[in-house]
Formats: structure tokens, C-alpha cells, sequence
DNA sequence: GCATCTTGCTAATCCGATTTAGCCGAGCGG
DNA sequence: CCGCTCGGCTAAATCGGATTAGCAAGATGC
């Protein structure tokens, strides 16, 4: 695109040296002696021309491209998940690298394609991402390959998954629960999703559910009910309708997703009862709605900037990669919609 | 990464050919004879070892990357705009091209450097966007260069600029209020928007207030009044508690934002007012939120994913971009809180 | 005083394609 | 029978760097 680039060639002609001399004094490598003298006249010519490298032509010789592909299922898509990006690509930047974003929207065949012309473009590593944490079996053009799983887990396949901790979050949530006194009247909307359709809950829903009838069951307490439905608004409104429809008073809430509390919310609202004072509402997620719900939702945050960075940092680090799973931390949201459980 | 990949000379000897030979055949170029019997064994034996051109050394000589940038303040992180990034994308895929993504966060001398890793990777194009309709001056790099200006725009800047229609939403939100027999108690909350700290409002503000009163003028009614605010859920909420305290009583509101009207029904909720019975609302935007809110949101969609595939589109049609502004319809997505006039 | 190191630098290759220049043999006109 | 054209193909150069091999001059060792 447009006008000629100044080349290493020129920077060499310009400051009365070799192409070899400019190489190595503009690439700072020692193993090659070059008098000060030179590489000052290098860096000044070089400075003066405003040079700058072609990435592209080095790594035909380096093999490095400094350049991470990014293959998900529909992650751009998701209201949230824009964190995950900012988070890969601020890490990148930091080590100048740059990411190709790609998007298979779930198809396989878009996927195999996508990671050919990302492995044709000679990007250095790949993250394989998907919207909600789950199991995978990435496309075979990934084995062998230098590969971080983002969000999924791959059993067998030799790469490490950083996920978020939803086990912890599971008991973080039991823990505020109980720290505001609430011991009974706890239901769980949403369970454990482990509707086939929507295969998010095979990871979250689980893991959750676990951590909170954990520490809940440690502290005394238990769950009066789980609701199993989909992790949306409108089942959130729907089964918490249809739960007080039938008589039940809930004292909390644990939406099992902030979709869900949203519903739950509206339903609340319709039958004139009001978070926290009549019903506690804890959720997990921390989408962007929660900030702003009226009360602000307290919640469990899913790290997608920080689960975005650390897939980067992993690939940037250096060295092999061992098939390791890590977990970062979902922190606690402490707004409005948790208080102490309404008196009898 | 890994393992070596199949080159051309590979396939050449496999075919009993020279590469200049299995180079004319597989780019199909017929400037230069080859016999058919030729072709078809460069083409087997590319097939059978799985051959792929590199595309990183093609590039060094033939100056295409078949990648383009794509540069923005911050416009992975806003919830709604991944739609632009979708579209550019799937439109990039459509033609075997690529995108680097990248967000500066506002940041002059990030957007520098950004841009600058953009071209030392030899991308074949830049797509300058912003979140905000809005003027911009894009960095000195970009000038001379192969760019389009995303939701954005730049007078004396050599280059296309894909814009939402913003004056013609305008008009069809006064169209679709008078359609509903609306022509008085009108309101605008939010108003243009011309609050130098966001600048946003500076064309999607001027223009759709624009485009609003001069179809309602056309239409024989006009705005009770317009409320000049920022443009988000907490200020919405506040300036139509205060409306509503004050003692009027409108009959539609036309909320410059989502983020506006979702305020506006946390007061109207809270005012015991139902919408669209009491209170119509048409608002801008289309978030996701608009389709979830109880009653769903009539709303002018930002056209977000065909923004982005038109930039791209541009781009890959080949040929000199004119500095043409295109604008872009934003389409009215009919949900239920618009209604008729509350009688008198 | 001659062999051996250093020091400081350059020529030549290579990376994986594309592209230009040109070669060789067959067919053909004269 | 000679010179030309043309079909089919290859050698070599090129793109912009990185890297390997090696060379010349001065310093040092003995």
C-alpha cells in the first residue's frame, strides 16, 4: 500500500556499511563485534530515515511472525466477552505482538478454514476460544501446534485451558450468603444447565452448584429448592413467576446467571416484592446490566480480561506449553440486591 | 510452529516440474503456457501433500497480505459494537482475508504505534473506526495510505467514511410516533447530546434530533420539549423522575439512547406509569437490552454488523476508495412500547 | 620475525514464494 | 535449407531481512 518503505538496505547505503553490519547493529546482537563508531552511524541513519522492519520479511527467515491467531466459536458476538479480546490484545501489545481475530460461529467446517488461514499467515500461536466454558475437541489442524485453550478444556489434547474458577465462585456466593445471615429460604434458579442445547452449564452450571451447596451444607445451611431452566430472562421471569405464583416466598435468590436475575427482578417487582429488603438476589456473570439494574446486582464477576491476558501471557512466555489448567479467580461484586434475610 | 511445512519446491519435485512451473500452474495464471498434462501433476501432487501457500512469503513479493487492520478507540469493549467487528470480519472471510484488531483506548501515541505495527506487518488496507459517530483526525501514518473511516468522520482526510444513517432515523422515529397518532405530549430525553465530554452526540445527537423535528413539523406536531442529558441509564432515570415530578405528564418519549429509555422505565415503573398504555417510548440504538426490557423497546438499530462488512466490502472491491461518505439505514425494530396516545 | 589471535566487517545464502528473461525444439513459410 | 514463430518450460533475479562463512588488518605471543 502506497509509497516505498524505507528498507534495511537503504539504512546500510545511507550510514557506509553492510546490509550485515545494519542487521546486526539494528537488532542489538552482541555475538557479532561492531565497532560503537558503526553502530551509532547505523542507528542515527536509521533514525533518519525512520526505518522500520519489516515484519513480514524477517519472520520468512525467523520463522516468528509475532502474531497470534485467535479462533472462537462467537465470542465477538457475546455482549461481554469483548473483555476477553481487550484483555489478549493489551498483553499482546505489550510484547508487540498483534492478534488476528477469526470466528467460526461454531460451524466445524468454518473452523478448519479459519485455522488454515491463520497457520498460512504463519501466526505463531493459536487460542482456541469458546463463548461459555465447556468441553472441546479443536480441529485437528491444531494438534501438533502451539496452542492455548481459552474458556474450554480438551482432555487429551496437549494444551494447557485457562478457564474461570467457577467451583470457587460457587462457594464465594455461599460465603455471602451466609455472612448476611441468610441460612434458609435459599433457591437456586437456573441449576445446573445441563441442557444439551446450551451446553454452558457442562462446566459452569456444575461447578457452581457444587461450590454452593458446598460451603452452604459447612455453614449450616442448605438450598429449599433448585429450579433447573435456561440461563435467560425470560425463564429467569417465568419460573420465578411461576414460583410465587405457587405460594413459595423465597428470602434469596442465587440466579444462577445475570440473564437470569434479570428476570428474576421483573417477576419480583411484579408482585410487589422489593430486593433486598423482601428477597436477596446474588448472581454470577457481572454482564454489563448488572451495574445498572435498580438494585445493583450483586454478583460473581467472570474474568474475561483477565482470562483473555493470561492465555496471551502463557503463549508470550516462552518455552513449551504443559497441558496445565488454570483457574483465575471470579471476583465478588458487592452492590445493593444482597442485605439480611427479611424478618419473619 | 512446528513441523516443516510442505513447500512449492516440494510439490515441483513431486511433479517432476520447476517451481516456476508448479508456481504458474497453481495460481491458474495462463499468461505463461503449461501444457495440460503439466497442470494436472503440479495440481495432484500440491493435493497430495496437502500443500498451502505461505502466505507471508507470497507478500514479499507480491506486496499483498490479504489482512487488513482495523484500528478503534475502544470498540471491542462497547457491548453492542462486536457486531462491526463480526461483519468486517465475515466480509474479510468472504475474500480469504484477515483481520489484525486492535483497540488504542483513545490513546494518541497507542493509536501511533498501533498503526505502526499495522503497516510493518504490510496489511493491505487500515479500517479507522471509532465507537461514537464522531469527527476525528486519524494519526499522520495513515495519510497517503489505503484506509476507511469506520463510523467516523474526518473532512480533508482522503478517504470513505461508513456512517449509521442517523438523520433518517431520526425522521423515521417521528414517522412511526405519528403513524401511532401521536402529535402532542412529546418529549426528547437526551437530547443532542452536544456535551463536549462525550462526543458522541455531535452527529448521532444533531442529526437524529434533526431528522426527528422536522418530520414532526412536516407532520403537524412538534417536541413538548427536549431534555439535554448525558446519555446513559442513570440519567435517564433522573431527568424523567424529575419530569414526572414536576407535574407533566407526556404521552411519548423519545429517548436518544437505550441506555436512556431504560432509565426512563425505572421511572416510569416507579411512578406507577405503564408503558405503552400511559407512555409510549421509542428510543435508538438497538443494545441488547432493548429486546429483554418489560415492555420489549421499539428502537431505531444502529446497524452495526453492516457498518462494519460495508468497510470491508470497500476495501476489497479493488480500485482507488473515494472519499465518499456512506451512509448506512438503520432499520426500526417494532417491538411493543410504542402505542397509542393515552387518551385524554 | 613469523604464526596466531582478535577485531571489525562483508560476501554469499537462505527463507518461500512470484516474475522476468530466455532457451530449446517443432512447425512453417519462402 | 534457412530463418521465424510459437508452444512449453526453466534458470535466475527479486522481495527484505537474518545468518553463516570467511577475509583483511592490526595486535599479540614466542
Amino acid at each position: 500500500m502506497s509509497e516505498r518503505r524505507v528498507t534495511m538496505a537503504d539504512v546500510a547505503r545511507e550510514a557506509g556499511v553492510s546490509p550485515t553490519t545494519a542487521s546486526f547493529a539494528l537488532s542489538g546482537r552482541t555475538d557479532m563485534r561492531i565497532s560503537d563508531a558503526s553502530r551509532e552511524r547505523v542507528l542515527e541513519a536509521a533514525r533518519q530515515l525512520g526505518y522500520r522492519p519489516n515484519v513480514t520479511a524477517r519472520s520468512l527467515r525467523t520463522k516468528s511472525t509475532q502474531t497470534i491467531g485467535f479462533v472462537s466459536d462467537r465470542i465477538t458476538t457475546t455482549p461481554f466477552a469483548g473483555d476477553v479480546i481487550r484483555g489478549a490484545m493489551e498483553a499482546a501489545r505489550e510484547r508487540d505482538n498483534l492478534l488476528f481475530i477469526t470466528e467460526a460461529g461454531g460451524d466445524r467446517a468454518a473452523e478448519s478454514s479459519l485455522v488454515h488461514a491463520l497457520l498460512d499467515r504463519q501466526v505463531d500461536a493459536v487460542i482456541y476460544a469458546t463463548m461459555f466454558t465447556r468441553y472441546v475437541t479443536p480441529p485437528k489442524e491444531l494438534f501438533g501446534r502451539r496452542v492455548v485453550l481459552l474458556n474450554c478444556l480438551a482432555p487429551g489434547f496437549d494444551a494447557p485451558s485457562v478457564i474461570p474458577d467457577e467451583l470457587e465462585a460457587g462457594r464465594d456466593a455461599a460465603r455471602a450468603l451466609l455472612a448476611a445471615g441468610h441460612t434458609q429460604g435459599i433457591w437456586a434458579i437456573g441449576g445446573h444447565q445441563a441442557v444439551p442445547a446450551t451446553p454452558e452449564g457442562i462446566i459452569a452450571g456444575n461447578e457452581r452448584m457444587r461450590g454452593l451447596e458446598e460451603v452452604l451444607r459447612e455453614g449450616g445451611a442448605r438450598l429449599d429448592g433448585v429450579i433447573e431452566c435456561d440461563w435467560d430472562t425470560l425463564d429467569g421471569y417465568r419460573e420465578v413467576s411461576a414460583l410465587l405464583a405457587a405460594g413459595t416466598r423465597p428470602r434469596a435468590l442465587v440466579c444462577l446467571a445475570d440473564r437470569v436475575s434479570f428476570g428474576a427482578y421483573q417477576a419480583l417487582a411484579e408482585a410487589g416484592l422489593s430486593v433486598p429488603e423482601d428477597v436477596s438476589v446474588i448472581s454470577f456473570d457481572d454482564q454489563d446490566i448488572a451495574s445498572v439494574l435498580r438494585p445493583a446486582l450483586t454478583t460473581l464477576k467472570l474474568p474475561h480480561y483477565q482470562l483473555g491476558r493470561l492465555a496471551v501471557e502463557l503463549i508470550l512466555r516462552g518455552g513449551p506449553l504443559d497441558p496445565i489448567v488454570h483457574r483465575v479467580p471470579m471476583p465478588l461484586r458487592e452492590r445493593s440486591s444482597l442485605g439480611a434475610p427479611a424478618g419473619n
